[in-house]
DNA sequence: ACAGTATTAGAATATATATTCTAAATAATA
DNA sequence: TATTATTTAGAATATATATTCTAATACTGT
């Protein structure tokens, strides 16, 4: 019934991510968006109201891929050992979605959700912080129970730890196969260390 | 001889560091910082070249000073046990100086310094860069000699992990005194881990 | 074939902000 | 007290880029 577009949204998105992985976000402009999507700026406003709400997208949907990875693998840990495990899943998504990790590890949250942006990303956002709040308090109420540091010791073992390792080689390179039993070893004796 | 300025050059660089924790260097405008610092903005052109210049420097004081520091407690670390104690100096720096530390751990290097900034600013950059390259070399023959992976788990141990860990807390808050125990089992772990 | 519609295409406009410029102000020195 | 160098002060200008606008296009269903 209509001209067909040239590029769906997703891909418009993954583009874009791409292009804030190598550039970060002050410089995706639109205009480097649309010249690296290979089409003209104003058809990106045929998809998205602004650039803040384009930002956002960038962020949720990186955001949303890595989160339901990572607390699908912390609901399953039934012990500190397998929480380990389970925390590896952070250098696994750096290999596997290199340009995603960036955005999320080499940037702040809040370069992405700015001021001006509309209500319904930043419900996206508040839902997801909601989600990783209740699942790091279940974890520690799980694994740690009684201790009335469980949840810093959580979220800095299960993501911190991790995300710091990770970040060493991001956003150049690729984290190496061989640190992961060095992240895993820290995380077991973070866990174990209060 | 002549008018006194209003503020001297490192204090512009402090408010500007306040500046840039708080909103990040893509908001940290010269009408942000000359408004933080109650003074003009052609005032500060009297003591930098240009925008890029004033991101430079915000973020080679604060890696400046936080290198220093590292690299002292490193050097002197004279087993895997003593380095773990060292890798301490990261949470210490982001509560004794926290907007530097926000600087240096929620922002990307890249940000500061651009494409367009001053040579001399590049040299300083690369020095540090070399200078911590050179540091873990040492620290990576020192402790773990003989194994091929020994520069990228030093790296990891000393540098990654303590940062991703005081991430957890940055910006917003500073790292409290109970993940100290956690990060030196997990950086003592990852050392002996290969 | 034709009408209808979403999209492309890219120029025009608006806006934010980096940078420059002119004049006035201030304090040390002669 | 007059001179001089430096900085303040903030307006003017330049520039980059977000956003809007008008027209042309390409496809679908009738």
């Amino acid at each position: 019934m209509s001209r067909p577009a040239e590029i769906s949204q997703e891909e418009l998105i993954a583009v874009a991510t791409l292009v804030t992985a190598r550039l970060g976000p002050a410089a995706t402009s639109i205009a480097a968006v649309s010249k690296a999507a290979g089409i003209p700026t104003g058809s990106i406003y045929y998809r998205l109201p602004s650039r803040d709400a384009l930002l956002a997208e960038i962020w949720l949907s990186a955001a949303e891929r890595f989160q339901a990875l990572a607390l699908e693998k912390f609901r399953a840990a039934r012990s500190l050992d397998e929480a380990a495990e389970a925390a590896l899943v952070t250098p696994r998504f750096a290999r596997e979605q290199h340009a995603a990790a960036v955005v999320l590890n080499s940037h702040r949250r809040e370069e992405f959700l700015r001021a001006g942006v509309p209500e319904a990303y930043r419900a996206r956002a508040a839902k997801l912080a909601a989600e990783m709040r209740d699942g790091i308090a279940a974890i520690a109420e799980r694994l740690l129970p009684g201790d009335p540091r469980a949840k810093e010791i959580i979220a800095v073992a299960l993501i911190g730890i991790p995300l710091g390792a990770v970040r060493v080689f991001l956003p150049q390179a690729v984290p190496p196969m061989e640190i992961d039993a060095a992240i895993e070893a820290a995380v077991r004796a973070a866990l174990g260390a209060q």
